[in-house]
Formats: structure tokens, C-alpha cells, sequence
DNA sequence: GGAGAATCTGACAACGTTGTCATTGAACCA
DNA sequence: TGGTTCAATGACAACGTTGTCAGATTCTCC
């Protein structure tokens, strides 16, 4: 394939020199087939009177060049758009997706952006080409990855080689040029550990999150550190594994409660999970805060509907989207970008679910 | 404004005359205000060396025209998509915007469109001028409206008036033509009263939706339909009023336990409630369901997060999603639509929030 | 065999912007 | 005074597709 140098003015500071892999239009599809670009047009569009040879042609010299049509053109010319318009109500509750949503529209839309969404899950065999595939088809002007997918190294060399700016929320640090958000999840992690240790509890659970986020590494890190500048033993046994999910949750409080030596508290990595460690002391018989304190991260709608309400972590996602997309537009405009990007800072939510172990104990057992 | 007159060809069976309100280009801006358009574009892009005066005329012809600079266009010659894309893990959590979300994604982008979010914080005053400012900015094709706001006349006044293609996910009928897809929410909610009733509850709170939702009319409309079914006599200090969020769960769940002979059984119009009822009863020492059965509705993740996991009717939210967006789809190339849709049929899930009346009792009180 | 219809194909003009380059004055400097 | 620079503006050619219409070929029917 063809590839075209193009010098890009970056305003006022640098001069960046990308280099684009030119992408097949119309015109190569129809020299290629030996058709007028008509044809490639009725074939593409799947119109009636086209001979099943000529189909056949054009098909093939689509694929060779992985042509797909410009959006932008077919919408100037057809007087369409292509898009469908979703509406809804923004309803008060949040939860971490909807944050990010909010906060991406909103100021996508005050930059003059609109913003097309993706779905993946995972674990994905195609996630890198998934990625390509989405770009290359929609064409868009710079990409906000959101975590985990922020951890996936395939993914963002599938952007640089594309040369499309992204942005990633996430804390791992990534090349420099290419901007992270981040909140101070390790120092939030330690002072909600402190906090716990502070109301008397020695022996402090700990549930992992899925070992792709980074997000889980660096709370873990914090739970690890509260620990060591309290002097206290890390136990690997009152450390389990979790996913992030409700069961994993569940699965790891079990585990944790039917040590010899079980925890007085258990710190959950997200709130689901610290919504499975409630449930399942429920189904024990274990009073929270009474005789088990409770801790979650990021405070979903979940972490105060359930009873009794988590004592939790809450990031500002929302804000951390809305930087995230300025900070993308900026790149896409070859701005100048703040060198470096303060962490947000996390907040420490105290609920119902933890309590001074010993005291409330007391009462409860009356 | 001037206006145009334009034929559609409607897929071999009708022909729809379509009048379209002309929208002003670069060009008409231009003649206004007595410059070239490459001036307008100047200004309009924030450009600099444009005095002052000519950016005032321009400006002021951009208003009265209430011109917005076509994207297509403007993607096609600047070669940018104005655009942006947001990734994110699809994770298994559902819950009703994300799996509405799901099934519109995955079905727009099978049948070739992009899918634009657009959030809306109700109540609001200028609800269809903003439906307006989106529809003609974005110039979508079509529009999936989703509850509540399918049930506000204004929004669609507005959609019929730019002849803009539409359907409603509301069980609320529409004019004919206008596609609205729903589930059998009366009837499920009939279900559910009857499957309480047969656990031996006769006293069964109700807690109503909000009152601009047509589900929650649906809903208790079917309590009701229950109710007289099995001959039982509907009480109105049963029913309480709430608008489909926690609190309001709490607060009318407080109100019916606080009777002088309160219900044995709530059922409230979705989980978000219902869990705001179990909270409650655990405040107030309630044991659930020896003492009270709560049934809510959506099976929302919340739903069988808490404890006790609630008795719930289930829709297939992503299912119904992905036909409104392809008859959409349909509406928009012109194509005749089936004449009747028909309902969705919700699932009751059963749960640990609801048991028999008097057996589980004693055994609670053993 | 010939007229007319149906099928297949291509040339060319939109579509509404932005990028490039030329032109016009005005301001500045030697 | 006569260049030189710079700010302000416009003319015009892209951009990649679809719509329109006309031409070429094949088929159908008498």
C-alpha cells in the first residue's frame, strides 16, 4: 500500500511528522476491478443490476484493499450521517462506566466532538485486531481507553502504529507523549487501611482485583504499605484473589472466614466484591460491623444500597473522563500538553460497615 | 427558510413525501453576511486575520441563520472524522442502560450505522429545544427513544416535525407508523402478585414507579388486575408512591411498615426500590423474608448483590434494544415494518427475598 | 429480422467544507 | 520614495462518495 508523508503544524511548539498509510478509496477498488467507481458504488451498496462477474470482480479487489467507504463522503453526498441518535435519561445514580460516560460526553461535546462507543470483552483472541478493525472503520480522530483495556500493550501498538492520539485512564505510567489520568489509588488504598487499623483492627483481609487492572497492583501496594509503616506482618493468607466481581467476592470471604485466625476486617479492592464479602456474612451469621468490618473502593450505587452500607473509596471519575477527552482534543489539535498531570485525589466514604472492633462487638453480643 | 419538497422511494410498497426544512450552509452565511465562505470558515474555525468587524457580521449571520457547519463536509475535506472513541470492557454486569447500550451498539453497528449518546437530566424546561439542537447538530438519522423520555409528547412533537425517524421503548402506544417496542409489563406484574399471593400473603404492599414512566402505570395496573382477580380488595394506604430510585423505596417502604397492620409482602416497581425496602427492614430489625417477602423488578445486578438476593421479573432489555434499533434501521432505507410487534415476555426470578407466609416465620422464630 | 424493453455500465455533476495560493491594501523600513 | 513585509480576504481545487442520466448491450416478442 501506497504511504504518504504529511507534516503536521503542532501549534506553535513542536512539528510533529506522521506518516499515514493511505487507505484505499473508491477510485483504487475501481481501477483495480477495471470498473467505473459506479459499479464498485452498486456493488458496495449492494444495488440490484450488476453482473454476478462484475460483483465478483469488485469483491475480491474489496477485500485485496480492505476498502471500506468514507463515512464523511458517503454522508456528504447521500445527505446521510450514518449515525442513529441514542437518548436517555442520565439518571442520578452513577456507577464507574456511567461516570466515564458522562464525563466523556460532556466535554466531547463542548469541544465539538462526537464520541462513538465500544464494547469488549474479554478475554479477547482479537482484542489488538478488534481495536484496528474499530479505528480503521470509523475513522476517528483519537481514542480514550479505558482500564483495563489501558493495560493491554497490544492494544496501544496497534494505536501508535495507527498514529491515532489516545489517552489512558489507568495508573500504569506509558511512553512519554502519550498522557495517562490517573487518581492516587496506592495512597487512597493505604489511608483507608490505616483508617481500618485505626479503629483497632489487626488482622485485616485483603481481596485482590482482577491482575490485569493496574488499578488492582497499586491497591494492593497501599494495603501493603499501611501494613509495613504500622509494623505489622504481611500475611499472605489473609490476602485472596478476586476478579472485580460480586462471586469472586463471595469466593474470597469464604475462604477468609474460615481461616483458624479469621480477619476482624476485610478490604475489598471494589465494591462488588465487598457487596459478596456482606452477602456472604450474611449467610454465615456474622453481624458487620459488629464482628466483621467491611471496606469497598470506588462507591457505586451498590456500595449504599446494601445493608449495611459500605464504608468505601470514591475517585472522581467523572472529572477523570472529562480531562481525559480534553486533554485527547488538545493532543488532536497538536497542542502543547501540561507536562505533567497531577493524580485526582481519591475520598475516603465512611459508612456503616466498619466499626472499632472490640466496642461494637460488645454491644452486639449483649 | 426555505423549504424543499423530496420524493422518497419507500421499499416497493408506499411512497412517503417528505418536506424538509432546507438548512442553511456555508454559503448562505456567506451571501448574508457579504463575505467569501473560506471568511465564514475562518471565523467559524476560530482562525486568526479576520478583522474584527467582518467576525461580528459573520457571527451575526451565523445566528440568524442558526447555521452549523456540516460534519460530513468538513470530515470529508479536512480529512478528520470529528469523532472520538471511547473503549471500554464490556463487563458481565448488566443492569438497564448497559444492556440497552449492548443491544443498540451491537445492532447499529451490524446494519452500518454509528451510535450517538445523548444524556438528558430530567426534569428539564428546554427538553425539546435540546432533542431539537441535537438532532439538527448531529444530523443523525434516526433516534431510539428509551423511557422516560419516549413518554413525553413534546420530544416526539419535536422528532415528528423534522420528520425524523424514531421508535419508542415504552409499553405506551404510539401513532401508527411510529414503531415503539414493549414488553408485558402489566401482565408480569400480575404474575408476580399472583405468585405472592399464592405464598399466602393477602396484605401485599405496593410501591408505585414514576408517575411519568408508562411501566410504572403498567406495573400497578397489573397489581391491581391481581388483586381483583383473586377477589381481594385493593386498599390504597397499601400503595405508596415512588419514582424508581433508592430513597424513595426507603421512604414509602417506611410509610407501609409503620401501618397499624402493615403488608407481609412489598412489591415494589423495580430494584432500586426494593432495595431501599430490604434496607429499611434490616434497620428496623425485620427479618426478610420470615417476616416480610419484597419482590422488586428489572433483576438489575443490584438485585442479587444484596442480601437477602431479591424475587424479581427479569426483561430482555438488550433483546428489545436491538429490535428498536433494527426497525429503526428498516424505518430509515423506507422498508415496510411488520404491523404487529409483539410484546416481550418478562421472567419472574425467584429468590431468597420471598417465602410463604407464617412457615418461615415460625421457623424464624424458633 | 427488427422494434422495444430490460439489463448493465460509465461519465459527470453534485454534496459543503477546508487547504492552498493569489491578490489587495496598509504599514513599515531604509 | 520605493521596496518589503504582513494582515485580510477571496478564488478555486480538492476530499470520496452517491444521484442522474445517457449509452451500450442483451433479451423478448411478434
Amino acid at each position: 500500500m501506497q504511504r504518504m508523508e504529511k507534516t503536521v503544524k503542532a501549534g506553535g511548539f513542536a512539528t510533529a511528522r506522521v506518516a499515514t498509510a493511505r487507505v484505499a478509496t473508491i477510485k483504487d477498488v475501481a481501477s483495480l476491478a477495471r470498473v467505473s467507481i459506479k459499479t464498485v458504488s452498486r456493488v458496495v451498496n449492494k444495488e440490484a443490476n450488476v453482473q454476478d462477474q462484475t460483483r465478483q470482480r469488485v469483491l475480491e479487489a474489496v477485500a485485496e484493499l480492505n476498502y471500506q467507504p468514507n463515512t464523511a463522503a458517503r454522508g456528504l453526498s447521500g445527505k446521510r450521517s450514518y449515525c442513529l441518535g441514542l437518548l436517555y435519561e442520565n439518571a442520578r445514580e452513577s456507577g464507574y462506566f456511567k461516570d466515564v460516560l458522562n464525563g466523556a460526553l460532556r466535554t466531547s461535546a463542548a469541544e465539538g466532538y462526537g464520541l462513538l462507543l465500544r464494547p469488549f470483552t474479554l478475554p479477547s483472541e482479537s482484542l489488538a485486531a478488534d481495536v484496528r478493525q474499530f479505528v480503521l472503520q470509523t475513522r476517528v480522530d483519537g481514542i480514550l481507553l479505558t482500564a483495563p483495556l489501558s493495560d493491554y500493550t497490544d492494544v496501544t501498538a496497534v494505536l501508535d502504529e495507527l498514529h491515532i492520539p489516545y489517552v489512558q485512564m489507568t495508573p500504569r505510567n506509558s511512553r512519554p507523549g502519550v498522557p495517562n489520568i490517573l487518581c492516587n489509588d496506592a495512597e487512597a488504598s493505604c489511608a483507608v487501611t490505616e483508617y481500618v487499623m485505626s479503629l483497632g483492627h489487626q488482622r485485616i483481609g485483603f481481596i485482590k482485583g482482577h491482575p490485569e487492572h493496574r488499578a488492582a497492583v497499586e491497591r494492593l501496594a497501599g494495603y501493603r504499605l499501611a501494613l509495613q509503616k504500622a509494623q505489622l506482618k504481611y500475611e499472605p493468607s489473609l490476602v485472596r484473589p478476586g476478579y472485580f466481581d460480586f462471586e469472586s467476592g463471595k469466593k474470597a470471604a469464604r475462604a477468609l472466614l474460615r481461616l483458624t485466625s479469621p480477619p476482624t476486617a476485610i478490604i475489598a479492592s471494589n465494591d462488588d466484591m465487598a457487596a459478596g464479602v456482606v452477602y456472604e456474612a450474611h449467610e454465615l451469621g456474622l453481624a458487620i460491623p459488629g464482628q466483621l468490618s467491611v471496606v469497598g473502593f470506588d462507591d457505586t450505587p451498590t456500595a449504599s444500597h446494601i445493608w449495611p452500607p459500605l464504608t468505601t473509596v470514591r475517585q472522581p471519575i467523572d472529572a477523570m473522563a472529562a480531562q481525559a477527552i480534553w486533554l485527547l482534543t488538545k493532543t488532536i489539535r497538536g497542542q502543547q500538553l501540561p507536562e505533567v498531570t497531577q493524580p485526582f485525589e481519591c475520598q475516603l466514604v465512611l459508612r456503616a460497615s466498619t466499626a472499632a472492633r472490640g466496642t461494637y462487638q460488645a454491644v452486639e453480643e449483649n
